[in-house]
DNA sequence: GATTCCGGAGAACAGTTGTTGACTGCATGG
DNA sequence: CCATGCAGTCAACAACTGTTCTCCGGAATC
C-alpha cells in the first residue's frame, strides 16, 4: 500500500520486478513473440504507457529475463559438475541439483527452454551467448577433474556442451513431469507427480552414466589413424 | 492459370499446400503462437475467410505441419542408425544424413526445433507424441545392432532418446551455421558457411563418438551393487 | 519552502486481429 | 442439362494491439 521503506528508486525497481514476474508467469502458457505489452501491464495493474518507463519493448524485457534466468543457473555448476565423490555419487548429485533448481525457478527454466529456439531473435542470441559463457565455465570446472587429464581444449568444450545440453533437457523433463503438488509434507502418498519425477530422475541418471562411461574411455586408443586426433572406437559391428 | 490436370480436389490440395508452405516460410522468423491467420492467407493471396476451408485454426495448421515434418524425418533412421560399417563410418554417415536433411527441409527442421517447446500446447504435444514414435523406431533399429546385445529394453530406449536428442541438436546447429549460399558448385572457395558447417560436423561427430564409446562399455560391470541393474562405473576420481 | 525530476495515468490514434453471414462462380454427379 | 456442393470472395463486426502526447502528484534536490 504505502511506501514504508526505501527511496523512490526502490519503488521503481519494485514495479520493474512486478513486470518481470508477471511476464514470466504469462510466458508459462505462451511464447514471448505473442506476449503483448498491454497484457503484461494489465497483469501488474498499471497503465500500458508506464511500461516504457522500464523497458523499450517486450523484446527488451525478454533480454532482461534471459539475464536473470541464466544467472540463477550459474551456482549449479558447483554442485552438479564438481569433482568430488565417485561417479555414481556425482551423477546423483547432478540430477538432484537440476531437480532442485526446477523446483525453485520453474518459470525461469521454462523460459529458457522455450525461448532458446523461439521466435524472437534478440532473445535467442542473448540465450546463446549467456549459455556459451556458462558452458565455458563448465569446461573450466571439468578441466580440474583428474578424469580430464590429457584432454584437448576442444574435446573439453565438446563435453561441456554435451553436459549443458543434457542439463537443459533434464530440466525440461522435470518441468513436463506432473507437478508433485504444492504440498511437500502433508501427505506421504507417492502421488502421480512423484512417480513421474523419479522416472525422470532415473532416466536422466542413466544418460549421465553413459556419458560418464564414454568419458572414461575417451582416450583409450590414443593414436590410431593419422588424422587429427581421437582414435576410432571401431569394434566389430559389421552387419 | 488453368486447371489442366486433376479434379477439383487437386486444386483444393494445392492451396492447402500453399497455406502450409507460406506458414512454414513465415515461421522462420517467428513462432506459431504469434502467427496470424490473415498473415498466412495474405502471403498465399487468398481471402482470410478461405482459410477456414482448410483448417479450423492456426493451431490446427500447426498440427498438420508437425505431421509432415516428422514424417520427412523418418527415412533418416535407415541411413543414420543402421548397423553397417565400423563405428567411425557410421558416425560420419549419421552426421552427413542430418546435414543433408537440413539442406533439404530447413523449414521443417526449424519448425520442429522451435515449436517442440513452443507456446502452443497442441503442437507441443503432437511433436512429443510423434517424436516418441520416432524414438521407439530408433530403439527397434538399435536393438538389431550386435553392440546392443544384453541391453535391457529400458536402456535401449534411453539410448534412443539420447540419439534423437542429439540428432535434433545437431540439426539445429546446422541450421544456425551460416548458409553455404545457394551456389553449390559455381565457386570452389570455402566461404564462411562451409567452414562453419564443417566445424559443426566435426563437433557433432565427436559427440556421437563419445556416446558410441559409452555404449561399448555400458555392460562392462554387469552386476556390482544389488539394486536394479546397471553397474556403477565408479572409478577413482575422488578430489 | 520552492523547484525540478520522473513514474505513472488518461485519452486518443491508426492498424491489426479472428470470426460471422450472405453471396458467387464453377466443377461435379445425377 | 440441370441441380447440388463447395472453394473462395466481400463486407462488416467488436476487440485488441503498440505508440504518442499531455498531464498529474509526490519524491528528491537545492
Amino acid at each position: 500500500m504505502s511506501h514504508p521503506l526505501g527511496t523512490r528508486q526502490a519503488q521503481k525497481q519494485r514495479t520493474r520486478r512486478a513486470l518481470l514476474d508477471a511476464a514470466l508467469e504469462l510466458l508459462e502458457e505462451q511464447s514471448l513473440g505473442s506476449l503483448g505489452l498491454r497484457e503484461v501491464t494489465r497483469a501488474v495493474g498499471i497503465a500500458p504507457t508506464a511500461f516504457y518507463r522500464h523497458f523499450r519493448s517486450v523484446e527488451d524485457l525478454g533480454v532482461a529475463l534471459v539475464g536473470e534466468a541464466l544467472e540463477s543457473l550459474h551456482p549449479l555448476i558447483g554442485t552438479a559438475v564438481s569433482a568430488t565423490g565417485d561417479a555414481e555419487e556425482r551423477i546423483a548429485r547432478a540430477v538432484e541439483s537440476i531437480a532442485g533448481h526446477v523446483d525453485r525457478y520453474p518459470a525461469h527454466m521454462r523460459f529458457i527452454v522455450r525461448e532458446r529456439h523461439g521466435g524472437v531473435r534478440a532473445v535467442r542470441e542473448a540465450i546463446r551467448d549467456q549459455l556459451a559463457r556458462f558452458t565455458e565455465e563448465v569446461a573450466k570446472t571439468l578441466a580440474e577433474d583428474p578424469v580430464s587429464a590429457g584432454w584437448s581444449a576442444d574435446d573439453l568444450l565438446m563435453l561441456a556442451q554435451l553436459y549443458v545440453d543434457q542439463m537443459i533437457a533434464t530440466g525440461c523433463l522435470f518441468l513436463e513431469a506432473p507437478a508433485s503438488a504444492g504440498t511437500p509434507v502433508t501427505t506421504s502418498e507417492p502421488g502421480h507427480g512423484d512417480r513421474a519425477r523419479e522416472r525422470v530422475a532415473r532416466t536422466a541418471a542413466r544418460r549421465l552414466r553413459l556419458i560418464s562411461i564414454g568419458r572414461l574411455h575417451w582416450l583409450d586408443r590414443p593414436a590410431d589413424e593419422g588424422t587429427s586426433g581421437r582414435g576410432a572406437a571401431g569394434v566389430g559391428t559389421a552387419g
